[in-house]
DNA sequence: CTGACTTTGTGCGCGCGTTCACAAGCGCGT
DNA sequence: ACGCGCTTGTGAACGCGCGCACAAAGTCAG
């Protein structure tokens, strides 16, 4: 794409050139590794071969492969991959190595959840604020952070930012349309609603009932065909 | 997504239903419409076009369109969908009249937000039973339901039932064979952690890191693009 | 009753993602 | 040095899902 019209790339960079765009559901996945690599690193496991990477990933050995070759060739035939250098390579491409400010709105029982999870930290991206409208909230400590009042989102902002929102359904376009103003290009949605962004900024959703409901659609399947099967 | 561990029936089912296969794309959409059109309903619309229908849940009309006629013709060209007979049938689609006993296992942070979470009382799909193995939380209150030991558990499984697994990550996978011992056969998991189950067991995952490296990503490639433009 | 308008349902082409299968490449033992 | 075995990286086939565009089917006015 961009680096694909440089005349002498790959001598000039010191990063390593970026061979095509990355597919979308490689990058979904890549956290997965990352996860697994590190668990492999806590075990002191110093190099790993797909197929070992793929079982602790749970995926397709040669699907892992495939989504590796797009970040680089990063292994060594006949031995794997190096557990340190496929870190850092995975690391670096999701852009966990680069600080990137997390904006949290809405501190309540999802929020705070949010807030103690310790899975952000660990991997990189820590959440710097705390918003939310309700004033009585405001001035509470949560998890080592001050929980600040929604008004004060344009100083939280600053540069590179990501905005989390936690708040109930209704109140989560206007939250929207103010981490958009505030200059907030990726936001990931946890209320229940759609939400409508311009075409500039990254929406991802999660809906907790939803991944309960697509359960019950399949026990629901499962009983029907077992009462099918003994018609 | 994990496909393998879904089961594939080659023959056809006995059961003389005209009714074909449900793609799992649409299955994922059903809860966003049904939400839609409860929507639509307080506001007193009886019935309501794909075009609308399909605006309000933020997809393709024609997608919309489609998915529906998978579960069968439910439209009247020239008018629309009839808004309570639509919700009827996508939540008897997704077994959501059938009574469907939830049981949620860890409450820490998140099986607290979880448990308080009012999104699935609402679409008939409410949390049963709160189990965990701290002894010093049996005995709480939350969400007015009592926390149970998690020896309790095949008292509390009884039917049909899905799992939720809210517990730290080392003692998900405990967590999870135990559940399939019991007798579970649908489990969610927002543990950090890949899960084994047998192949009729089926499993979906939520890690709310994930979809933060997922648009760090995004972030990063955004700010790379941008150096790459004005160099 | 008829004709014009509206909206559904779907056939079809296309692009993405997954998987198989194998050639290319690397280390190691001899 | 040299072949042998192991693992990566990838070409190719396949299947699925998306969206366009249109025919089928219903409503409504006169």
């Amino acid at each position: 794409m961009d680096a694909s019209n440089l005349p002498e790339d790959a001598l000039a960079t010191p990063v390593p050139r970026r061979r095509e765009v990355v597919p979308e559901a490689t990058v979904a996945r890549l956290p997965i590794y990352l996860r697994a690599l590190h668990g492999l690193a806590d075990e002191g496991q110093t190099t790993v071969s797909s197929e070992a990477l793929a079982e602790a990933a749970g995926v397709n050995s040669a699907k892992l492969r495939k989504d590796l070759s797009h970040l680089g060739s990063y292994g060594t035939r006949g031995v794997g991959y190096d557990v340190d250098h496929l870190i850092a390579q995975i690391s670096r491409e999701l852009g966990l190595s680069r600080r990137c400010s997390v904006v949290l709105v809405g501190v309540g029982n999802l929020g705070r959840a949010l807030a103690g999870y310790g899975g952000f930290a660990s991997r990189g991206l820590a959440i710097d604020a705390l918003l939310d409208a309700d004033r009585s909230r405001v001035g509470e400590q949560i998890a080592g952070l001050t929980v600040r009042h929604m008004d004060d989102l344009p100083d939280v902002v600053t540069g590179v930012s990501i905005g989390v929102i936690a708040t109930p359904a209704d109140a989560a376009q206007e939250v929207c349309d103010r981490l958009v103003s505030a200059g907030v290009t990726s936001i990931l949605n946890f209320a229940p609603t759609v939400l409508s962004v311009p075409s500039h900024v990254d929406l991802r959703k999660v809906d907790l009932s939803i991944e309960l409901q697509i359960l019950s659609f399949h026990e629901h399947r499962k009983a029907a065909r077992a009462e099918g099967a003994l018609a």
